[in-house]
DNA sequence: GTGGCGATTATGTATATACATATTGAAACG
DNA sequence: CGTTTCAATATGTATATACATAATCGCCAC
């Protein structure tokens, strides 16, 4: 069987060639016309084929190679990669958004604030080795007169010592976090979870009623920042991931 | 206050030029150190700075800019971009991986197969305008002896007609359909809810019991494939998102 | 002033070239 | 027969160069 014909179809976009190699390439993947292991044309055929300089075809196989929908291996070739785990982009918004974008007046109200050292969970939560000042904070998010999510954070004070300043009385930690402190990275949990006495007392639902629990452990530079618990009553939220495979 | 320097740390890792340039930069902007709006040197500044030549600068902040932490303007130059909505990758693995990976045995069991035309609801579960031939399936996974998960799945037959004709009597339909269909796009939504007596008897449960649930919606070019219901126990399930920002 | 216009500038894309590096396959050798 | 060595090869990185394109600045005419 023949080479398939770069794509002839004018897209009516001026597009670079590079990009459309990209693509071309992409899309022979996604078909299934190159099935997983199978061995896409060397650089220097795409360049004989797309009538380039081998830059310009790196660039586009670089491209799918970071994307992994390729496997690089000097001498031998580049591979279609077996289909990766499902991965799909979460997207967390921050709860005042949510709330507003329903059409609800927003409020944030604080149930609880202590300041403390470290106990074993709390150094379990943050992953924390030695023990050191942390805030713990408990409040509501409304959306209008009902309780929309609880949210239970502890603050590693040892990285955002003005945090222990804060007050957080109407507004939440979160939002203050992020102007300050720049995280490099987050990692979810997201769990069913029943309603204890106090969390259906705070939420207003009943006892034993099932909530989504989100949680988010936050790094800066290395160091632990905060972990944040969201419960959300089971009717007030779901979550949405969508998926597209590399950039579009 | 005078430009920052390039790395002078060894990593004693050899790592391209362009890699150390991306990372540096990326990490004045994880830090703080250059805020939102700020404009980051120039190409030829760079270029002198580095002392190379500007495809090498070029390269560094295209990737940036393509992993959305900078912006780039003609005649303008670069600008670090305000903090994206928080997103994270979220992995959703193959039911048999997960659960061996908790060193159980695996085993699914099809508890229901059904042939038919879309009813009104299936339209809306798959996203059709039209009616037609759909399969619908309901199946137990289980790890060792107990339910890990309940699925409820509709194939859309008019886009995998040969599914049409499979019993998935042991094995479930998710595999079989990532070998055959090379899926484009597919959308998630996760949500907790307490098991009705129908899904408590299946999951072995009580009546009212949490549980996560995460629904597929699965496109193939434009058409839909599949949508799969996943039922999870709370206590046997936790999904796990990760985010670091950008290529690490 | 202000409206248009050309010059300037930074980025976007592509080329030809060069050398480094990992890996393979085959030849040479003990 | 196994092992070592070496050349061939595909990718990885970097350079100097060229021209295209978009946006901005400043000049000049009105």
């Amino acid at each position: 069987m023949s080479m398939a014909e770069p794509t002839e179809i004018d897209d009516s976009e001026t597009v670079s060639l590079h990009q459309r190699i990209l693509s071309d390439i992409r899309e022979r993947i996604l078909s299934g016309t190159w099935v997983p292991g199978h061995r896409i044309p060397f650089e220097h055929e795409l360049t004989a084929e797309y009538k380039c300089s081998r830059m310009t075809v790196n660039k586009a196989l670089s491209q799918l190679a970071k994307a992994g929908l390729i496997e690089r291996r000097r001498r031998s070739g580049s591979f279609v990669r077996q289909p990766q785990s499902q991965a799909a982009v979460l997207e967390l918004h921050d709860i005042r958004i949510e709330v507003e974008a329903l059409g609800l007046p927003y409020r944030y109200e604080r149930l609880e604030r202590l300041k403390r050292r470290s106990n074993g969970e709390d150094r379990t939560l943050l992953e924390l080795s030695a023990t050191g000042p942390v805030l713990w904070l408990e409040g509501l998010h409304f959306a209008g007169e009902r309780p929309f999510a609880l949210e239970q954070r502890l603050i590693n004070l040892s990285a955002v010592s003005e945090a222990g300043d804060e007050e957080f009385l109407e507004i939440a930690a979160g939002p203050w976090l992020i102007d300050r402190v720049p995280w490099s990275e987050a990692e979810h949990r997201i769990r069913a979870m029943s309603a204890d006495d106090a969390i259906a007392d705070a939420l207003d639902i009943d006892p034993g009623a099932p909530c989504l629990v989100v949680e988010r452990r936050t790094w800066s530079a290395e160091h632990p920042v905060t972990h944040v618990r969201f419960i959300y009553p089971a009717e007030s939220h779901t979550l949405v991931a969508r998926f597209t495979p590399s950039q579009g």
